[in-house]
RNA sequence: CGGGGCGUAGCUCAGCCAGGUAGAGUGCCGGCUUUGGGAGCCGGUGGUCGCCGGUUCGAAUCCGGCCGCCCCGACCA
C-alpha cells in the first residue's frame, strides 16, 4: 500500500479529550475517529489491525473445534423477557421499537438468541456438544464511556457459546477455551493473567477473566506472588479472623454519644478519637426487594458482588434515604446493628467476629453508640466474607500478602450451567429418553479492547510499537527524497520485492521531508522500517531497523533487503 | 442522575473578567528555496464564535434556556 492512497490521517498534536495512551495514539495515528460519545469509526489502519486480531481468534477457535456463525445485532424483547434480563439488564441495554411498536434491544451479548437457536435445532444428546461463536459488533449503553475504544458503547467482540449434555463435556470445552485464549493473547503480543472473577450480569458458576496488566486498566486484580492465586477485586476472598485488630480492652457498657452532623466513620472517629477499626459500618441494602443490613469493620468496604452472591439475589443496591429513615428512624449516617427491626436480615463480615467496645450508629439522628459488643448487644443472622480485599491483605490460599495491580479485561469465560437453557426451556433428550436442559458455557473476548490493550503495553513517547502479528503492516519503506530518481526507483523496486517475498509493506511515497516521515513512522508504529536515502545509496545500501530498536540499523543491499527483513521477522516469531 | 469544566479556523488554543473591525500556532492551497528527525521565506484559503432567546446604539464577550463534549462522583452512611 502506498501512503498516498492509504488514508492515514495523522495528527501532530494530541486530541484534547484523550487521556490514556491508547486513545490518544489511536486518534493521532489515524486509527480512530469519534462519531458520537463512545462510538467510533475504525479507519483503514485500525481495520487492518482488527482483521489480524480476528484472524488469530478464528485460527485458535477453529483449532478447538468452535464453529463461526453470525447472529443479528437487533433481538426481540420477548427473548430477553424469557430469562428476565429484559428488566435485569437495565439501562445498559439499548432499547428501541420498530414501526409496529415492537420492542427490540441492540444485543449487548447473545445468550438468549443462541439458546433460542439451540432449543429449536438441537434435540438429542447425539448432537452434543455444540460449540459456536461469532465476531460481531455489540452495543452497551455504558453509563460513562471513556478511554476511547477501551470502554466504548459500540465495540467488536468475539462471543462463543457451547452446549453440553453433561458437566464433563462442559469442563472439557471450557478448558479448551481457556487454553485457546492464552494462545490468542500470546500471539497478539499481550502480557496477561487469568484470574478468578465475578460473573456479573451474565450469571453462572465458575468463570475466569483474562486481564492484560496495565496501569490504565479499569479493573483491579489481587494476586499472590507466593502461590499464584489471582482474582478480580469483585471476587477476591478474605481470610476469616486473619485481620489485624486494635488492642484488646475490657467490656464497656453500651452508651449513646452525641455526634451532631457526624455521619461518616471518618468524622465520628475524629470526634471520638477512635481507630476506624473499632467501628461497625452498618449498610442497608435493598436486595431483590427486601432490606438487608450488611456489617463490616469501619476501615473496610462492603463488596456488593460478594453480598449479592451470599444472599443469592439478582440485584443489590443501597437502600434509599427514605427507606433508611423508615427502618432506622434516623437520617442516613446513623444506622447501627443493635436496634434494627427484627425483620431486617443482618449479615456481618468475618472481620467483626468476636469484637467488642465498638462504635456504631445509634439509629437516632446525630447520635452514635460506644461499647457495642458483638454477641452481647447484637447477634448477626449470618456471618460471611463481605469485604473488598485490598493490596496487603493475606492470600486466602497461602496467607502471603496480596499484591494489587490494574488490568484491562480482554476476555471472560463462564460456565453458565443450565441458567439460560432452563429458563428458556432449551432441552435435549438424553440416553434414557429424558428431556434435560443443556449445560452451557459462554466465552467473550473483546476484539477492539485487545487492540487498545496492545497499544497500552506497546508504545513510547513517539507513538505505537505494534507487535508484528497484529501490526497493520509489517514493514514501512521510507524514501527520504522523492525528488531523487535513484531513491524513488530503489524504493519502488524494494516495494515490489516486499510483495514478492510476502511482506506487507507500506510505502511512504509522500513528497514530505525526512523529519516528518520519521515522526509519522514512529507514530503509526509499523514494526520494521527500511530507509532509502541518497546517503545510503552512495554506499549501495538501504537501512533496515525494527521500530522498538531504531538504533539497531542494518545496512543491506536493496535487492536483498526484503528477504532479509522477512527472515528477521520469521526468526522472532519462533 | 449529581457536581465541575469546556464549546472561537481541519487540529491545539488565545480573546470573554472590563461589550466596539474575530486572532495565534499548526494544518491546508500556491510560489521560491531546501531535502537523513515534524525546515525557511513570501502569498493565500479557512470561522453562522455550539444553538435559541434576552439586555444593549452595539454581544464571541453580559443574562437565561437548550444542545454537545470532557472530567469527577453515583450513594461504602
Amino acid at each position: 500500500m502506498r501512503w498516498s492512497q492509504a488514508f492515514i490521517p495523522t495528527l501532530k498534536e494530541d486530541p484534547a479529550d484523550a487521556e490514556v495512551a491508547s486513545h490518544r495514539l489511536m486518534v493521532r495515528a489515524g486509527l480512530l475517529r469519534p462519531v458520537a460519545r463512545g462510538i467510533y469509526t475504525y479507519l483503514p489502519l485500525m481495520q487492518r489491525v482488527l482483521l489480524k486480531v480476528q484472524r488469530i481468534v478464528r485460527e485458535e477457535l477453529d483449532r478447538i473445534g468452535a464453529v463461526e456463525l453470525v447472529m443479528p445485532i437487533l433481538s426481540p424483547a420477548e427473548l430477553w423477557r424469557e430469562t428476565g434480563r429484559w428488566d435485569l439488564y437495565g439501562d445498559l441495554m439499548m432499547r428501541l421499537e420498530d414501526r409496529h411498536d415492537r420492542a427490540y434491544a441492540l444485543g449487548p451479548t447473545h445468550e438468549e438468541v443462541i439458546t433460542d437457536l439451540a432449543r429449536q435445532e438441537v434435540r438429542s444428546y447425539r448432537d452434543l456438544p455444540v460449540n459456536l461463536y461469532q465476531i460481531q459488533t455489540k452495543f452497551r449503553d455504558e453509563i460513562r464511556p471513556r478511554f476511547g475504544v477501551m470502554r466504548a458503547r459500540e465495540f467488536v467482540m468475539k462471543d462463543g457459546y457451547s452446549f453440553h449434555a453433561d458437566a464433563a463435556s462442559l469442563a472439557e470445552t471450557y478448558d479448551a477455551y481457556v487454553e485457546a485464549y492464552g494462545r490468542i493473547f500470546e500471539r497478539c503480543g499481550l502480557g496477561f493473567r487469568a484470574v478468578e472473577a465475578s460473573s456479573g450480569a451474565i450469571g453462572g458458576d465458575e468463570n475466569h477473566e483474562f486481564m492484560v496488566l496495565a496501569d490504565t486498566g479499569e479493573s483491579l486484580v489481587l494476586s499472590c506472588g507466593a502461590c499464584g492465586y489471582a482474582a478480580s477485586e469483585e471476587r477476591a476472598e478474605g481470610v476469616p479472623a486473619a485481620h489485624d485488630l486494635p488492642p484488646g480492652h475490657a467490656p464497656n457498657p453500651l452508651e449513646e454519644v452525641h455526634t451532631p452532623e457526624r455521619k461518616t466513620v471518618e468524622d465520628v472517629a475524629a470526634l471520638l478519637e477512635r481507630d476506624h477499626r473499632s467501628f461497625v459500618k452498618t449498610l442497608l441494602f435493598d436486595a431483590d426487594g427486601t432490606t438487608t443490613a450488611a456489617l463490616v469493620r469501619g476501615d473496610r468496604e462492603i463488596n456488593e458482588e460478594k453480598l449479592k452472591r451470599h444472599l443469592g439475589v439478582q440485584r443489590v443496591e443501597m437502600a434509599s434515604p427514605e427507606r433508611v429513615r423508615e427502618i432506622t428512624g434516623a437520617a442516613v449516617g446513623y444506622a447501627g446493628p443493635h436496634t434494627l427491626p427484627d425483620d431486617v436480615r443482618i449479615v456481618a463480615d468475618y472481620s467483626l467476629a468476636g469484637r467488642g467496645d465498638l462504635v456504631a450508629g445509634a439509629n437516632r439522628t446525630d447520635w452514635h453508640v460506644t461499647g457495642l459488643e458483638i454477641g452481647r448487644d447484637v447477634e448477626p443472622d449470618e456471618w460471611a466474607d463481605l469485604m473488598t480485599i485490598v493490596g496487603g491483605d493475606p492470600c486466602p490460599r497461602c496467607g502471603a500478602a496480596l499484591e494489587e495491580t490494574r488490568g484491562i479485561e480482554v476476555g471472560h469465560v463462564f460456565k453458565l450451567g443450565a441458567k439460560y437453557s432452563a429458563a428458556m426451556g432449551a432441552t435435549f433428550q438424553d440416553e434414557d429418553g429424558e428431556q434435560r436442559p443443556f449445560l452451557m458455557g459462554c466465552y467473550g473476548l473483546g476484539v477492539t479492547r485487545v487492540v487498545a490493550a496492545a497499544i497500552e503495553q506497546n508504545h513510547d513517547e513517539g507513538g505505537i510499537a505494534w507487535p508484528v502479528p497484529i501490526a497493520p503492516y509489517e514493514v514501512e519503506l521510507i524514501p527520504l527524497n522523492m525528488d531523487s530518481p535513484e531513491v524513488v526507483e530503489t524504493a519502488e523496486r524494494l516495494y515490489e520485492s516486499c510483495r514478492a517475498v510476502g511482506l506487507e509493506a507500506l510505502l511512504d511515497d509522500r513528497p514530505d521531508r525526512a523529519g516528518s516521515k520519521f515522526a509519522d513512522a514512529d507514530l503509526i508504529g509499523i514494526p520494521w522500517r527500511i530507509v532509502i536515502g541518497d546517503r545510503g545509496l552512495a554506499d549501495g545500501v538501504v537501512e533496515a531497523a525494527p521500530r522498538e530498536a531504531k538504533a539497531d540499523v542494518e545496512k543491506l543491499p536493496p535487492d536483498e533487503a526484503a528477504a532479509l527483513v522477512r527472515e528477521r521477522i520469521e526468526a522472532r516469531r519462533r
